[in-house]
DNA sequence: GCCGTTTTCGGCCCGACTGTTTTCAGTCG
């Protein structure tokens, strides 16, 4: 309800476009494109601070910005914002997605040929009219025409992903690492980040000056179309329609090549100011100072001559990482043998294809010491849900298979369903006896925001609860998260207490980045889960960990970090 | 519009590539 921070984001996006379009300071623009950027990843709903003067302790956000966020959450518009739209007409602003069009030429078009949306452009680009304006050459003319018939008009940059754009990834980086001369190929951007999703490809090549990989390049089989292509720098289409971006660097320049194009852009541009700061300058060819270069060759120098500690990619998004490295309070992140067990898996008692004895087998191999067996519990609309008939045979089949293992234990679960109204599948008495009970929502996702907030808040008071799985519901590139106010729901988790899990399935991914650093800043501890369906998908727990780090998790900060013992303590402290 | 180890004005990241230029502006990442 109200005004939420991805609307106020949205705002700030759209004057920093319509200023830009009007040719304003392009320090002012920046500020509100930042300021955009920096809402739309804050896990606290600015509507919700009740003290607006805490919008200014946020960086990037002064006075004029704190006040435009207030009236946004008061009135629900801005008039900075109304102003602009009635001087620049709507259509416009959505020029500035096409191909070879900024501010300067769609303020050209507006202005002199009085272009105001897509259709307008088409017609004028068709009469020619476009060739007497400066700066619209033949081939930009051509490169407008096929966008415009091609591109779809809105929302047109999907993105991937990550196990989506890593089918892609890993073969290009397997056919680079082939071409002769070529010694080291990395793919960097968001990949390197393994952010939950990817929208380009940036791949980065070691090779010596003499070596011109682009011919290779252009002879991938998987290559749609190589639209430029310099000395160092080419680029490109796959034929599944994902950008690639390729860049050559030699050996000495890899370090900071690879920082570069790793990014985030902000964390990128953050270190560049802090290096002009002292005197130098950071590139993508080295660190400089004059024309020296003093670090370049690994990205640990680099940090250590900006008088930083080396920091994990999945950290590099400008949420506080510079500080805590120059602090030396970065987080020693959560790896993935960190882990001791998986708390969500799933056999061939409901959904899951393998055994019993299979998933654990997996689990052995996967250097695990306990899983739960969690399959989904009995009720509409779950195939081969357990009842409680069935949850006792199983209980009894985990006992006599425990008594065989000895370096696994495996405990008793199920996954329940959080019904429409709040109630679970199970009544409590059967709950009382199992080990772990992971709850989820599994259906009735477009529920109002407050609907789902109460539905979620009165599943978590029932008295057996451990853990909220996949807590959005999100499907990445199928179902958007759902309504929820994460917020009230960590609070309760914190108050009940109960875990958070962070679904490592890659499509799920949820908990999202964001929510995990809200969860670890408020002491809720997360259950890093595989959700696994089959042995193989124990793997899963691998993704899980990768999202995590990206939330700032610390062992610490994993229920499943724990051994046995400590485990079942915090278990029981669920129990109301 | 933001911000301060160049502190309340005067800066603000940096380079590759393209197209349309006759030396560079605009776009992109």
């Amino acid at each position: 309800m109200g005004i939420h921070n991805a609307d106020i984001a949205e705002a700030f996006a759209e004057i920093g476009d319509l200023l830009a379009i009007q040719g304003d300071n392009p320090f002012r623009i920046r500020a509100y494109r930042r300021a955009s950027q920096i809402v739309r990843s804050l896990p606290r709903e600015l509507a919700e601070m009740h003290d607006a003067s805490e919008y200014e302790a946020l960086p990037g956000i002064g006075a004029d910005l704190a006040a435009k966020i207030a009236e946004l959450v008061r009135t629900g518009h801005l008039d900075t914002l109304d102003a602009l739209r009635r001087k620049v007409p709507s259509g416009v602003r959505e020029l500035l997605s096409l191909p070879g069009m900024g501010p300067v030429r769609v303020r050209a078009l507006a202005n002199k040929l009085h272009v105001r949306s897509r259709a307008d452009l088409e017609r004028a680009v068709a009469s020619g009219r476009l060739e007497k304006l400066r700066g619209f050459g033949p081939a930009l003319q051509s490169g407008l025409q096929t966008a415009l018939a091609v591109q779809p008009a809105a929302g047109s940059a999907k993105r991937l992903p990550l196990f989506v754009a890593a089918q892609y990834a890993e073969p290009l980086r397997r056919y680079l690492q082939s071409i002769p001369g070529v010694a080291r190929v990395e793919i960097a951007g968001s990949y390197r980040r393994r952010r939950d999703t990817v929208g380009d490809l940036d791949v980065l090549l070691c090779a010596p000056p003499d070596v011109n990989p682009f011919d290779a390049l252009g002879r991938y089989p998987d290559l749609g179309t190589l639209s430029a292509a310099g000395t160092t720098k080419a680029s490109g289409v796959l034929r599944n329609g994902l950008q690639i971006d390729v860049r050559v660097v030699p050996p000495e320049s890899f370090g900071s090549a690879l920082h570069y194009f790793t990014g985030s852009r902000d964390h990128a541009i953050r270190m560049r100011r802090r290096a002009q700061e002292r005197g130098l300058k950071l590139n993508e060819y080295g660190l400089f100072r004059g024309t020296a270069r003093i670090a370049g060759e690994t990205e640990e120098d680099l940090y250590r001559r900006l008088g930083l500690a080396w920091i994990a990619p999945e950290l590099r998004e400008d949420r506080g990482e510079i500080e805590a490295a120059e602090k030396g309070t970065l987080p020693p992140l959560i790896e993935r043998a960190d882990l001791k067990g998986d708390l969500h898996v799933h056999t061939d008692a409901s959904d899951g294809h393998d055994s019993l004895e299979k998933m654990a087998a997996a689990a052995r191999e996967q250097k695990l010491a306990y899983i739960a067996i969690t399959d989904h519990a009995k009720h509409l609309g779950i195939v081969h849900g357990l009842d409680a008939a069935r949850l006792e045979r199983q209980a009894a089949a985990i006992d006599a298979l425990n008594e065989k293992l000895r370096d696994l234990v495996i405990l008793k679960g199920a996954e329940v369903d959080i019904l429409e109204d709040g109630r679970l599948a199970l009544p409590d008495s059967v709950l009382a006896r199992l080990d772990v009970v992971v709850i989820a929502i599994h259906g009735h996702f477009d529920l109002s925001e407050a609907k789902q907030t109460a539905r979620v808040l009165r599943a978590l008071e029932r008295p057996h609860v451990s853990i909220l799985a996949h807590p959005s519901g999100r499907l990445l590139g199928e179902r958007e998260p759902c309504a929820l106010d994460l917020e009230r729901v960590l609070e309760a988790a914190r108050d009940r207490p109960c875990y958070l899990e962070v679904n490592g399935q890659p499509a799920r991914l949820d908990l999202d980045d964001v929510h995990v650093k809200a969860a670890r800043d408020r002491g809720v501890l997360l259950s890093i889960a595989s959700d696994a369906h089959s042995a193989d998908q124990l793997a899963n727990l691998e993704g899980g960990v990768r999202q995590a780090r990206r939330g700032w998790a610390r062992k610490e900060d994993v229920l499943n970090a724990c051994p046995l013992g400590e485990l079942r303590k915090l278990l029981r402290r669920t129990r109301l």
